[in-house]
DNA sequence: TCTGGGGTCCTAGGACCC
DNA sequence: TCTGGGGTCCTAGGACCC
C-alpha cells in the first residue's frame, strides 16, 4: 500500500524565526523585507552566511558563502547574529503543532520535519491536511513553511522544495517524469558539489539523465553513492520515517579560535573547554564513548583528524581530555591552528547493555570512580544553574 | 576564500588473525 | 617461509546533509 509522506522546510528558518524574535521584542522592521542575512561573527571569524532573506537571494547571494562576499553583492546587506536556543524554541512549537497530526514525525534538522500520514488521515484527504497545517503554522507561529507531499520520504523532500515560500507542492511517482526529471541533477537530494562536475563529464545533466542509465553503470561509475542516486532519481526510497527518538552516534563540538596559535598551552585549554561540553552531553544521554577524534584546521585551512580507540569506554571528562590531549599533541606539529575540534564516537548505550562491575576493584578504576564523582557533583551544578556555571578549563 | 558547526555514512589501507 | 585468501578491527579522509 501507498504510503502518504509530508515533508514540512520552515522557509529560510535562521532568518524567519530572527524576524520574528526582533518584532516581538518591538522591532519595527520586518527584516524578511530587506536585504538580510542571518551571519556568524565575523569579529570571532566566522563571517559566512547562514540564512537569507528572498530579497539577499536576489543579489545572488548563497548559504556558506562569507559574508565580505556577500556585502559585494549587495553594498545595504543587514547583517544579523542568530540565536540557536530561540531557533529551538519555534522548532519545538512547530513540532508541537504537528503532533496534533500524527505521531510518525521524524525531526529530520532543527528546520525539517518528516510527516508518516498514512494512518493518520481519518477520511481526509492528504492535500486538505497539509493545507490546514500550512495555514495553521502561518497564523499562529507567523512564520511560513513549504509542505512536500508524496509516497515516500525522498520524493516528499524533493517537492518541498519546489517553488518557494509557503506552497505545497504534491510529488508522487507518477508527477516524477514532468516534474522532476528535467531538474538538474544538482538539484537531486545527496547529489553534491563534488559530484556533479563527475556526472557532467559522463555526459548526465539532468535527473533524468541518471534516471535512463542503467543501474549496474553507476554502480560502477559510483558504488553505493551510484545506487542511491539512480534510485533517488527514479523515486525509489523504503525508507521510513524514524519517529521514535534515537541516541546520538556521535557527539563533538569544535571552534574557531580568535586568532591562530600554535600555542600548546593555550590550545589545551580550549581542547578542554570543549571536551567538558562534549562529556557533558555524553552523560546526560547516559552513553559511554569508545573512541576519540581531535580536529583541527591549520591557518592556511588544512583539516586534520586523529583518533584513538581507548581501552575502556568512558564518560568522564578527564579521561577524555587526556586522550584527545595527545592525539592534538601529535597532530598539530607546531603549526598556527585556526580551529580546534573534539569528537567522541562509538558509543555505548549505558543503561541497557553496559555493566560497570562492582567487583572491579583495580587501580585504574578506583581513580575512574573517582573522577566520576566530581563529574557527578559538577553536572548537578549545571544542571541547576547552567552549563556556563561551572567548568574545569584551566583545572587540568 | 576575509572560508561555521554539528551530524551521518562510506571507502580504503594496514594490522592482525585464522 | 621467498607462500594465499578471507574476515574484522582500527584509523584517516571524504562526501553529503542542514
Amino acid at each position: 500500500m501507498d504510503r502518504k509522506i509530508l515533508h514540512i522546510d520552515v522557509n529560510n528558518a535562521f532568518l524567519s524565526w530572527t524576524a520574528i524574535d526582533m518584532l516581538e521584542k518591538g522591532s519595527k522592521i520586518d527584516i524578511r523585507n530587506i536585504p538580510a542575512v542571518i551571519g556568524g561573527d565575523e569579529a570571532a571569524r566566522r563571517g559566512v552566511v547562514l540564512a537569507k532573506s528572498n530579497i539577499a537571494k536576489k543579489y545572488g547571494i548563497v548559504t556558506g558563502e562569507t559574508i565580505y562576499k556577500a556585502r559585494k553583492k549587495c553594498p545595504n546587506l543587514k547583517v544579523f547574529l542568530g540565536s540557536h536556543s530561540r531557533y529551538h524554541e519555534y522548532s519545538d512549537k512547530l513540532y508541537n503543532l504537528l503532533l496534533e497530526y500524527t505521531d510518525k514525525i521524524e525531526r529530520f534538522s532543527v528546520d525539517e520535519c518528516f510527516l508518516d500520514m498514512t494512518e493518520y488521515l481519518m477520511g481526509r484527504d492528504i492535500l486538505t491536511i497539509a493545507k490546514e497545517i500550512k495555514d495553521r503554522v502561518e497564523k499562529e507561529l507567523k512564520f511560513t513553511v513549504n509542505i512536500g507531499v508524496s509516497e515516500n520520504k525522498v520524493l516528499a523532500k524533493m517537492a518541498s522544495d519546489f517553488e518557494k515560500p509557503n506552497k505545497i507542492h504534491t510529488l508522487y511517482k507518477n508527477e516524477i517524469k514532468k516534474k522532476m526529471w528535467p531538474l538538474d541533477v544538482k538539484e537531486l537530494f545527496m547529489l553534491g558539489r563534488k559530484t556533479v562536475p563527475k556526472l557532467n563529464s559522463l555526459g548526465i545533466y539532468t535527473i533524468k539523465d541518471i534516471a535512463l542509465k542503467n543501474l549496474e553503470y553507476m554502480v560502477k561509475k559510483f558504488g553505493t553513492h551510484g545506487k542511491t542516486m539512480w534510485e533517488y532519481a527514479n523515486g525509489i526510497d523504503n525508507s521510513e520515517v524514524i519517529y521514535v527518538k534515537e541516541l546520538p552516534k556521535s557527539i563533538s563540538h569544535s571552534m574557531t579560535l580568535m586568532k591562530d596559535t600554535s600555542n600548546l598551552q593555550e590550545l589545551n585549554k580550549v581542547l578542554l573547554e570543549l571536551t567538558e561540553k562534549v562529556a557533558y552531553r555524553l552523560r546526560r544521554c547516559n552513553l559511554y564513548a569508545t573512541t576519540v577524534t581531535i580536529q583541527i584546521r591549520t591557518k592556511n585551512f588544512e583539516n586534520y583528524t586523529k583518533q584513538k580507540k581507548l581501552s575502556r569506554s568512558t564518560s568522564v571528562t578527564k579521561e577524555i581530555y587526556e586522550e584527545a590531549k595527545k592525539l592534538l599533541k601529535e597532530a598539530y606539529k607546531e603549526r598556527e591552528l585556526r580551529l580546534i575540534g573534539i569528537g567522541v564516537g562509538n558509543l555505548i548505550d549505558t543503561s541497557v547493555n553496559y555493566q560497570t562491575s562492582i567487583f572491579d576493584t583495580t587501580p585504574d578504576s578506583k581513580i575512574h570512580n573517582k573522577y566520576e564523582k566530581i563529574d557527578k557533583t559538577l553536572d548537578e551544578i549545571k544542571n541547576k544553574y547552567g552549563s556556563s556555571s561551572i567548568t574545569l578549563a584551566g583545572k587540568m
